[in-house]
DNA sequence: ACGCTTTAGTTGAAAGTTGAACAAATATTG
DNA sequence: CAATATTTGTTCAACTTTCAACTAAAGCGT
């Protein structure tokens, strides 16, 4: 891979704005979304856990099925679901066909707490975001997003492969 | 405002395709680059404040400059210069001008630690994300970004303003 | 069936973050 | 110029996250 050394070291000047203009803007909107979302008493990784669980068959996942797809750590996960659980959201039940395991099992408490929050989350998601956005931005963020994404996912394979 | 009431209350496929690429994609792209930063033994937030002492003027901005510019509360930074100070990264120094506040400012050591990790960062941010952006990718995500990003600081003020 | 390895999930301690309360210095206002 | 309000930065306590160690149950190879 000798091309590699050729290929210049620093960002030049457009790929600086993209990338500042970016970065900065991911972590005002993240902040701006917790904001909109904190009058309901959720934060949004809690209310990542919720709608994937809302989404699922039962409305249950393993609990190591849930960190993966929540992108969170099964530590981290088993720390949240304490304080979820005592809120009313959630609990754990036994898992039968592997006695290891753990199913995390929405409430109808979580599910009408979901229910209360979507509308104003989806709102405060189309204000801080997606109604800035023509549909033909939509499309190229989704495109980029996309491929950006399945890139992160092949070199992540490749160094688990090294290892 | 009636005419609000009669916008879609979901997003529609194409809305939550942009959005769900896009969320899942920030994530995974912070992970990695915390994971390329992290055999320098610095933190991207760490990263980030020395970036913001090298490029002011003397190597030293005051305390809240610091804080606004890096998106961090003053608590957060005031923990975190301590850790950094420790590290010898920086130091914090008496501002005559205005004896409250104090200047922090990056101390050779720091510089050293930056300079040999910005190659690396910069090689990281290219391999994660910039190089699977073509030219007009990179323009259009300068484009929608600059515009989310007004518009949140549009918002933000009319938001101050209100209370 | 026997060890050995892997997987599921939890735990506890250390580190990091938040938000309110605070002291000191400066700015503003009548 | 005195009284009041604001700004600067820190600190404490509560909470969250991380990391490594741990238990228990499967799985696997012989």
């Amino acid at each position: 891979m000798a091309i590699k050394k050729l290929e210049p070291k620093w960002l030049n000047p457009r790929e600086m704005k993209a990338w500042r203009s970016y970065i900065q803007t991911v972590r005002r909107m993240m902040e701006a979304l917790e904001a909109d979302l904190s009058p309901h008493e959720l934060s949004l990784p809690d209310y990542e856990v919720l709608v994937l669980l809302s989404e699922a068959e039962g409305r249950r996942l393993r609990m190591t099925e849930l960190a993966e797809a929540g992108l969170i750590s099964k530590s981290r996960l088993s720390h949240r679901m304490k304080v979820m659980e005592k809120a009313g959201w959630v609990k754990r039940e036994a898992c039968k066909e592997d006695r290891r395991g753990l199913w995390a099992v929405m409430t109808d408490r979580g599910w009408k707490t979901l229910v209360k929050a979507a509308p104003d989350h989806t709102e405060s998601i189309r204000n801080r975001f997606i109604d800035h956005l023509t549909v033909k931005d939509q499309e190229d963020m989704a495109r980029i997003f996309d491929r950006v994404h399945s890139q992160l996912r092949e070199q992540y394979l490749a160094e688990q492969d090294k290892k």
